[in-house]
DNA sequence: TTTATATACCTAAGAAAATTATGTATATAA
DNA sequence: TTATATACATAATTTTCTTAGGTATATAAA
């Protein structure tokens, strides 16, 4: 799996985001989303991704419960009124920090 | 001074690049020009700037030469022929992150 | 004159957030 | 029966920051 140093510090806003659009994810879901959507570019690791949930819960952003299908365990997770006010301070920042990186790295569009 | 998680692993891709469009610069020189060029949203400290350059110098990325210009000690920075071709793929595999990110949190302008 | 701000470098301690490597367990396809 | 997919999790380690200091000169303000 390749290293992806850029995905440092977007993990929790990519994750808040599905929520919002998806209303209700579990872990695995979100992995199978995340790299279905970005084309394959973007893979989000378990050890990652868990950990994140975990501490996104534990803030209060995020509540869950479980679920078994076909005997397995499945942990659903979803926004609290919290972290529906937070996802979309998070999205706007990342919004702005993409504006700045794009100026800085010279890869806007040419202005028409 | 912000917090900024998401500056995280953008780092060395900034500085490459702006030493690629500028030739030569001294840190503190490349702290106001990302300072300047992100309208202030993107601000470096120190302590993450100086070990960054230091580990490009290290990898052969990066070469320097000190000077003194009034009483004072400047560390220029420039690119070698490694770091050159470098810069061009972390670059390319930034705006291709960046897209992705976009796609996954619904921030691409509206399609024409 | 002394104090604050700007310029200019640096490092060390600690925290945050990943990677890498495991571990457990079930279902299903080869 | 073996590999792959599904589904959770944690521990050790590494990377990369933040925070907080330190040194030193030039200049503007009080």
């Amino acid at each position: 799996m390749s290293t992806n140093p850029l995905l440092k510090g977007t993990l929790q806003t990519i994750v808040l985001k599905l929520l919002e659009d998806n209303k209700e994810m579990y872990g695995y879901e979100i992995t199978q989303k995340v790299k279905e959507t970005s084309g394959g570019g973007i893979v989000l690791t378990e050890g990652a991704l868990y950990p994140a949930l975990h501490k996104l819960e534990a803030e209060g952003l995020l509540e869950t419960y479980t679920q078994i299908i076909d005997n397995r365990v499945r942990k659903y997770y979803r926004l609290t009124d919290q972290g529906g006010k937070e996802v979309t301070s998070k999205v706007k920042e990342a919004g702005e920090f993409i504006d700045q990186l794009q100026t800085l790295l010279n890869l806007k569009p040419a202005a028409k």
